[in-house]
DNA sequence: TTGCTATTTAATTAAATAATATAATTATTT
DNA sequence: AAATAATTATATTATTTAATTAAATAGCAA
């Protein structure tokens, strides 16, 4: 080992590598990348089995990925670092740019994309500071919880319709969501525009919107 | 397939993953992100066999990290794209800050890293600019005909000892290599110091020098 | 055509690893 | 001690893996 090491190194590199080349683990990175979270939720969002869980997120432990701490009789997890995310996007990127398969996928479910004109994040941020936007975030309860965007409502997919009273008037509505592949956003801005609203998306998510070091509120913050 | 969007997604990434999961195929990314490379050599460059390294090949292909074009009887391989690249240092940069294996690889072999300060890519491009600064290339001949910083002199490692004479006098020298990890670089900045020569490392390497967009010259670059 | 070279396939082997399910175990709290 | 949460152990079944050897294909030159 010692005599090579180059082929250790690689060696290292490819274990991380491995690690994210499942796609059950691919799905617990994503949803850690929402905020930190215990075996039973990682269980639910993945429906998979809490045994099977737990051996997943022991490779993801094993190649550096994840970190754990202990609540009470929980263990909770999170990813070890914000590298992990960027890690996780530039995988990302590199499929769309280069997989056909991704491409017709993105084309068919994602094609409003680019009509939806995202608003970039520094772009957002400027005209929070101007209080100038409602910011519009579609995910579910827990993940708003553990982290969001400064001033961002919460209001998920499902219950947007009915609750469109809830948004501020007259001010454009930025809607995000989980990541570059999360519909709801989109589902969340069409939905929004039919009723006469202003409204567009943030690119990628809140992830994204957290690694880019950016300021974010919520009970798993630097803050609390 | 086509009813679970996500899924069909998550599994197309899973699957660039899994083909940067195995040391020999990284191997051959590294090699290639110096430049673009028949089967022959890709297969003295890893010490695999040529059957195995073309089997290699088409996995890394299929995962849309390469390709290929035909040049009379050989075929040529090359990243598909500079994301592959950034993909690729993104893992590494992950890997060294969560695995303590690495972080032990990079202590007893790379230590003397924060000591010789490497100079950003930026900062090296300026000071082209302004003529104050002599540029070595300590790789192999053919990565470096394939592509260079603009104006680099190439002294592979072994022969810097007895071309010193080659090297204009009385500008600082920046040494670099193939990447991060690349030691030679190191080697050959310590014994331009040793000489009493003033030098210094660039940050990473060619390949990311490439990445960034900034200028290059040789035969496999934009302008040729 | 014939041969030469470079690369890709195909077929095979043997080893390793895969993911999941079930059951038992550990640790913590009440 | 009982209850809860997570991990570990074990087993099963299937798949995958990398690598070797040999055969096949494609382009080029004589």
């Amino acid at each position: 080992m010692t005599q090579n090491p180059k082929g250790t190194l690689f060696a290292q590199f490819a274990l991380v590598a491995k690690a994210l080349g499942q796609p059950n683990r691919l799905e617990l990175v994503e949803s850690l990348a929402q905020g930190e979270r215990g075996v039973e939720a990682l269980s639910k969002a993945t429906g998979m089995s809490i045994a099977n869980t737990s051996q997943h997120l022991k490779q993801l432990r094993q190649a550096g990925l994840v970190t754990s701490r202990k609540d009470g009789t929980s263990v909770i997890y999170r990813l070890s670092g914000e590298e992990v995310i960027l890690l996780f996007n530039a995988l990302q990127r590199t499929a769309e740019r280069h997989l056909a398969e991704v491409q017709q996928v993105v084309g068919v479910y994602y094609n409003a994309r680019d009509h939806l004109e995202p608003i970039s994040r520094e772009e957002l941020m400027a005209r929070l500071n101007e209080g100038s936007v409602s910011v519009l975030d579609v995910r579910p309860k827990d993940e708003y919880a553990a982290g969001h965007v400064p001033g961002a409502i919460n209001i998920t997919s499902g219950e947007l319709e009915k609750r469109l009273e809830d948004l501020p008037e007259g001010r454009e509505v930025i809607a995000y969501c989980r990541g570059t592949w999360c519909v709801l956003s989109f589902n969340a801005v069409a939905l929004l525009r039919a009723k006469g609203i202003t409204a567009r998306r943030l690119e990628d998510g809140y992830p994204e919107w957290k690694a880019s070091g950016l300021p974010v509120e919520g009970t798993n913050t630097p803050a609390s």
